[in-house]
DNA sequence: CACCGTCAAGTCGCA
DNA sequence: TGCGACTTGACGGTG
């Protein structure tokens, strides 16, 4: 079992994907845009290795125009040596990509016009995947579409031009259940003619059900006969609801008792992918790997407090404390508990005194080395900050600067500077 | 450097 | 029939 996240990183420096809008575009740019973007990308795939994140999405945005008429460049021969490189990363430690083009890419349009641009957008994709030299357990997700006033007919339209695709495009399309218009019975339905693996989404679900009597792991066991040998393990979705958003948003992270309740139904099925879709993406891959994995190690979870302890102070002293606590048995492996109290920490409000405490932590790894004028403006804006003149976003940039110039590479990755 | 309107896409609900 | 909402992160212009 692999868990992942999609596209972009949270707290990984250099991994930023950059575009521009169709008024400043020029090949020169767009060969600029697309270097950058590579670049970003295998960053994020290093990430992945060095953290043991077996699966992961790649963002449609790395091509900008990838799809449009407007984009001429043959950027999958110019980069090519760039796609081997990752490609080879990619395979030789086994992590297993994705894409899943948006919600504007409709398949079962009316409008020809739609389809012909849905049918680019699925062969840039593929194109995409194809230049990692990557085989067909690579996948496309896709949903089925619009309804436009009568569903029968939009079905038969999607199956219809579903066989105009190109074979190797067909080879990696799998189709997921959405929170409006198709839900679960009607994908496994459309999978039944076409026979392509479904992707079941529990929140599309939840929110817009078949049947909401049954289970998730009724559906994962049907969508599972989906999945051939050639399509790899059966994958799903997974993600939870923000409490305080609109229907259908994304929590900020996944909570860990409502993800492991979901993990113990699945009945210790281990040939199964969960993509999560979250908000802070690689902190609930990470998460979530160390809740479900067999190599429980506390050096794991001390990993991770490096990373949060300062966030943690600066929400929760309280929960600071316990945690160094929780961590003192060696031979343990609090994993829950230790999330549960991370967790609890985040959602706190800020305190202008256990935030300037934390701050002053931070300073500790500073105060015999920085320059006097560093010290200075530190103080200062501290200063300013408990008057309320400045933001703390302020206070973390200035140690964030102050963190790469003098190579403190214990803060480096520390989840205290993204705000 | 912070802030905020704009962009890009297609569908659907509502005047 | 046409317009606004929906979605998302980055752009791009302003202060």
């Amino acid at each position: 079992m692999s868990i992942g996240y999609a596209c972009l990183t949270v707290g990984v420096p250099n991994t930023n994907f950059k575009s521009c809008i169709m008024k400043n575009f020029s090949e020169s740019k767009l060969l600029e845009l697309i270097s950058h973007n590579l670049n970003s990308l295998e960053n994020i795939i290093d990430y992945n290795i060095k953290n043991n994140i077996k699966l992961f999405r790649l963002s449609s945005d790395v091509i900008p125009f990838g799809s449009s008429p407007i984009n001429t460049l043959p950027w999958w021969d110019l980069f090519s040596n760039r796609f081997s490189a990752m490609g080879n990363k990619v395979n030789s430690n086994g992590i297993r990509i994705s894409m899943h083009p948006g919600q504007y890419t409709v398949l079962n349009s009316p409008n020809e016009d739609v389809v012909y641009r849905a049918i680019e957008d699925l062969k840039y994709h593929n194109r995409f995947l194809d230049s990692f030299d990557v085989g067909t357990q690579h996948k496309i997700v896709l949903h089925i579409g619009g309804i436009y006033n009568n569903k029968e007919e939009a079905i038969t339209r999607f199956i219809t031009n579903y066989y105009k695709l190109d074979e190797s495009v067909k080879s990696r399309i799998v189709i997921e259940n959405d929170d409006k218009l198709y839900n679960i019975g009607d994908v496994l339905d459309i999978s039944k003619t076409i026979k392509v693996p479904v992707i079941y989404d529990n929140l599309h679900s939840q929110i817009n059900p078949f049947d909401k009597e049954k289970k998730d792991f009724h559906w994962i066991e049907l969508c599972r006969e989906t999945w051939k040998e050639k399509d790899g393990f059966q994958k799903v979705h997974y993600s939870q609801q923000d409490v305080l958003k609109r229907i259908g948003s994304h929590s900020t992270t996944i909570n860990v008792n409502g993800f492991l309740d979901y993990y113990e139904t699945l009945e210790g099925r281990q040939d199964l992918d969960i993509m999560l879709e979250v908000k802070d993406k690689n902190l609930s891959a990470i998460k979530c790997i160390n809740c479900t994995t067999n190599n429980r190690k506390i050096s794991a979870l001390e990993l991770e407090w490096t990373r949060y302890k300062y966030l943690v102070l600066e929400k929760a002293p309280t929960n600071y404390l316990q945690i160094r606590k929780l961590l003192n048995d060696k031979d343990s492996y609090p994993v829950i508990s230790f999330y549960n109290l991370i967790e609890n920490a985040l959602q706190k409000e800020i305190n202008i005194n256990h935030s300037i405490n934390a701050a002053q932590h931070i300073w500790g790894y500073f105060k015999d080395i920085a320059l006097e004028k560093e010290r200075s403006s530190f103080f200062k804006s501290l200063e300013n900050y408990e008057k309320g003149k400045v933001t703390l976003k302020t206070i973390k940039n200035l140690l964030w600067k102050l963190t790469q110039k003098y190579n403190q590479t214990y803060l480096m990755d520390s989840y205290y500077f993204i705000v």
